[in-house]
RNA sequence: GGGCGAUUAACUCAGUUGGUUCAGAGUGCCUCCCUUACAAGGAGGAAGUCGGGGGUUCGAGUCCCUCAUUGCCCACCA
């Protein structure tokens, strides 16, 4: 059989993908197993694949896979959400590339174009998430509007109205006038921009004066229902009780004095909008102040305004500001640097604007959400995140869940007589209950709320809802996955979601929704910027499947990710992965080549796989310690250089018998155990080349993803203390034969003048294979007319015919004697130092001593090499 | 403005309660090698005043103070 020199990625990870779903090992239900559980986190509906989903549905999927090795019963729960307005902005836009307008459909017609677009797009990412080899359990495969799901949200609305934590009320809100719906503050992005800050006089109506106010939205003086100044301020100390005229629309109003107003700005005197910026909004209930909205919902101007009534709010800035200038009320005009806040999903403006909305009160929801994350009952990685958290815990506001869109859950109120409502499931329990506050009304009387709510009202319920937690509070299922075991996430989303899940957690399963949280970094370009579409710097994820193999990039993902860091990408990285892949194809093809005998083992390959035997031990604790952090960076880096430099640089060299030489069937064996076991601490990272190679070792019944994680056994230090003396022998004559020009073809003796007591010559067959020496010999004295060097106070030396430049190997002995007599010298001075031996740990001084010892050692052969080079 | 981090080799990062020869890893770089698994490779090598300054300690990448640079979160100046 002839195996391909070059591992081809493509061909192989359709094949086991396809294998392992017809196999079912994906598939979870209840058993009496333990349960390893992840809901991902559902990426929009109608989004593709980002490099931000690659590197989560990585970890996630590593995660899973060696849970699945580790004997539990996994359950990684795919699905989408239907991102309310993300998807309703990409369905308007596409139905007005049509030529249709939103507001020319009706709520039915405009929701079946939304669901069409759902079906054509809402598969596409999960499809992706396939070729990266996520195991996820498909049948499970959920999505936030299913019947299931939307029934578990309107029975929380329910839920919560009653139990009072929801209500209906006029608040300041975030008014995005694209969507024109409300948004969360969360949804609001501050941007510092260029801006104009206008310096207007008002007329002081009993004194015939003027008042200087400065403004950045001069627009918004239609709705001014006063001024106001600081009591402090000299400036305006006499204008107590007395009116201004607001330019233009010449209507009154009173000048009020707040110690909020800062002097120090613009001209000290604030003009006060309420219906449209939150903090006039709150001088304005302070001071009894009318409320004047004159903005519509699109962002024009209403008839309140009196003035440039149905103009653009930008377009009526402009205009305002000529009228203004030409009646002599623009005092100056100053550029200054303001923060504006920016619609998340439109990008557009958003207004500050009061609205009758639904909120979620959020005191009493908070309090255990808080508790158990900072006593640790959930676990943040990295740790740092628990503050952010708090902080932002501990300043919430309640929760505005309405939005003023189709795309959705409509929310469950019913109105009747205007203002009036009840809240139901039903339209016919809304009756039941309509009726009870009026007798004599109607079904035909009833109107259910137009707006749905907010995205995260039903994401919050995620990790119970998936297993029908809600509707059937003690169903098997739940009682079976819950609590979760890992979320794993970005941070930018630990308040929007993560910590909203952990309240709906408490309060509704009385339980944690997940024992971990991992949040990931963010992922940018090689600048530094985040990858974002409208910068173009997001490599497509699944062209680099292609191009790397889904193994490549999965490690390329991961090498350059410790938790919570960001993720400086880079495509190199990938190309490591992929070599990786390559690495371990050859040496698979290495030992799939053996020609096996029935031989007598060669005593340098028993030595090989004593050490290795050792060295794998040692490795999978590490690995194992390294997951139970969550550093899975590290897991990888580990198995990385366990396989390249300790089972393909340094064992298969030694037991890889010499050319035209079969191994025995001993050696062979272990190799192949080894090999598995391997294998097996890679599947989590690379789950189809791992699979491949498992395959094709030997004909095989099981396969490797449900493979059981190898177990370490006893590791004996001694036996890698002595191999790294021995390797440190192999590397030090290589050196000298490349210094020296000596072919590795060509043997050269050594020869070994051994000080130390303890010294082990049991690995000298390793020195002899790989140094390619001719034989070791054991001497008391020196020899002279050779290359020497020291490992371990013991002295090597290699016979050396050519001219050994005297000079220079003095020099080169004298560097070394230097720094060992400065080194000794800090040590003495440490051990003279009586407060050191006082204080220190015996442990801690004794290993001073040794140091002293050793150096002293060291320092009497160095001078003595240098005296006979002399 | 408030809060939380970060600063260690050219790059990306480890460095776990202060104490092994502790200054590390991977990549990159340099030198030699197409040697019979692999040039997507092998062997070897160079490279850092641990951001600056001060302090605590017998001992400081590690703890404290301060400055500088930088990232993120929250609030927000009309």
């Amino acid at each position: 059989m002839s195996i391909a020199k070059k591992y081809d990625a493509k061909k192989i990870e359709a094949k086991w993908y396809q294998y392992w779903l017809k196999k079912g090992y994906f598939y979870s239900e209840p058993d009496d197993r333990e349960s390893y559980t992840i809901v991902i986190p559902p990426p929009n509906v109608t989004g593709v694949l980002h490099m931000g989903h690659m590197l989560n549905n990585t970890i996630q999927d590593i995660m899973i896979r060696k849970a699945r090795m580790e004997g539990y019963n996994t359950c990684w729960v795919p699905g989408t959400d239907h991102a309310s307005i993300a998807t309703e902005a990409k369905v308007v836009e596409r139905l007005n590339k049509k030529g249709i307008k939103k507001t020319d459909l009706s709520r039915e017609e405009f929701l079946k174009h939304a669901w069409k677009w759902k079906e054509e797009h809402g598969g596409i990412i999960l499809e992706q998430l396939k070729k990266l080899g996520a195991s996820c359990d498909w049948k499970r495969t959920k999505f936030t509007m299913d019947k299931d799901l939307s029934e578990s949200v309107i029975d929380i609305f329910i839920d919560l109205y009653n139990k009072g934590l929801i209500y209906r009320g006029i608040r300041m809100i975030n008014w995005d006038s694209v969507a024109r719906t409300a948004v969360s503050d969360e949804e609001v992005i501050h941007k510092e921009v260029n801006s104009k800050l206008f310096h207007l006089r008002y007329k002081i109506k009993e004194t015939n004066d003027w008042i200087t106010i400065a403004t950045t939205r001069p627009e918004t003086i239609l709705g001014d229902t006063a001024i106001c100044v600081n009591p402090k301020d000299k400036r305006y100390k006499n204008l107590k009780g007395k009116h201004c005229i607001i330019p233009l629309v010449e209507r009154e109003i009173p000048i009020i004095y707040d110690e909020y107003v800062d002097m120090e700005f613009g001209t000290g005197a604030l003009k006060v909008t309420p219906a449209h910026d939150i903090n006039d909004y709150e001088l304005g209930n302070k001071h009894n102040l009318n409320s004047i909205d004159i903005l519509n919902d699109d962002g024009t101007i209403n008839e309140k305004a009196k003035l440039y009534v149905g103009l653009d709010r930008f377009e009526v800035r402009k205009k305002i500001i000529a009228d203004l200038q030409a009646k002599g009320y623009l005092i100056k005009i100053e550029s200054i640097k303001n923060k504006v806040g920016f619609s998340e999903r439109t990008d557009s403006i958003i207004e500050p604007k009061l609205s009758m909305q639904w909120f979620v009160k959020m005191e009493k929801l908070c309090e255990p959400a808080l508790e158990n994350v900072m006593n640790d009952n959930i676990n943040f990685y990295p740790k740092k995140f628990k503050n952010t958290y708090r902080h932002w815990m501990t300043n919430i506001k309640d929760w505005c869940i309405s939005r003023q869109l189709w795309w959705g859950h409509r929310i469950p109120a019913y109105f009747y007589e205007g203002n009036k409502y009840v809240v139901a499931k039903t339209k016919d329990e809304a009756f039941e209950l309509a009726k009870k506050q009026k007798k004599n009304i109607s079904i035909e009387d009833l109107h259910q709320d137009e707006d749905v709510l907010d995205t995260w009202f039903s994401s919050w319920l995620w990790p119970i809802s998936v297993f029908d937690g809600i509707r059937n509070p003690n169903n098997k299922e739940i009682n079976y996955y819950y609590p979760t075991n890992d979320l794993v996430t970005a941070p930018e989303i630990l308040f929007f979601w993560v910590a909203r899940m952990i309240m709906a957690g408490y309060e509704y399963k009385k339980d944690m929704p997940f024992k971990n949280v991992y949040l990931t970094g963010i992922v940018r370009d090689k600048e530094g910027r985040k990858m974002s579409k409208s910068l173009g710097n997001s490599p497509d994820p699944i062209s680099l499947i292609d191009k790397y193999g889904a193994d490549g990039v999965r490690v390329g993902m991961l090498l350059c990710s410790p938790a919570g860091n960001d993720l400086p990408f880079d495509e190199i990285l990938c190309e490591q992965g992929r070599n990786f892949s390559n690495k371990i194809w050859n040496a698979f093809r290495l030992i799939k080549g053996l020609d096996i005998r029935d031989c007598t083992q060669p005593e340098s390959a028993r030595q090989a796989i004593l050490w290795f035997e050792n060295k794998l031990n040692q490795q999978i604790e590490e690995i194992n310690e390294s997951y139970s952090k969550y550093r899975i960076s590290e897991a990888l880096m580990s198995t990385y250089k366990l396989i390249w430099d300790d089972f393909c640089s340094w064992y298969l060299e030694i037991i890889k018998p010499n050319y035209g030489e079969s191994i025995d069937s001993t050696s062979y064996d272990k190799t192949i155990e080894y090999l598995e076991n391997i294998l097996k601490l890679l599947h989590p990272f690379m789950p189809f080349l791992s699979e491949e190679i498992w395959h094709l070792i030997k004909e095989r019944q099981d396969d490797i993803i449900v493979a059981s994680w190898p177990k370490a056994s006893k590791v004996k230090e001694i036996v890698l203390e002595d191999f790294d003396i021995v390797s440190e022998v192999v590397s030090t004559v290589r050196n000298f034969r490349l210094q020296k020009q000596i072919s590795n073809k060509e043997q050269v003796s050594l020869f070994v003048k051994v000080n130390k007591n303890d010294f082990c010559k049991d690995m000298d067959p390793i020195i002899i294979k790989l140094a390619n020496i001719s034989s070791i010999n054991y001497t008391k004295e020196k020899i002279k007319d050779a290359f020497s060097f020291i490992v371990q106070s013991n002295e090597y030396f290699i016979p050396f015919e050519g001219n050994l430049n005297i000079e220079e190997e003095i020099k080169k002995l004298n560097k070394e004697l230097d720094y060992m007599k400065g080194f000794l010298k800090s040590v003495e001075n440490k051990l003279l130092n009586k407060k050191f031996t006082d204080n220190a740990p015996k442990a801690v001084v004794d290993i001073e001593k040794k140091k002293a010892e050793d150096a002293k050692a060291k320092i009497e052969i160095l001078t003595n090499n240098i005296n006979d080079l002399k």
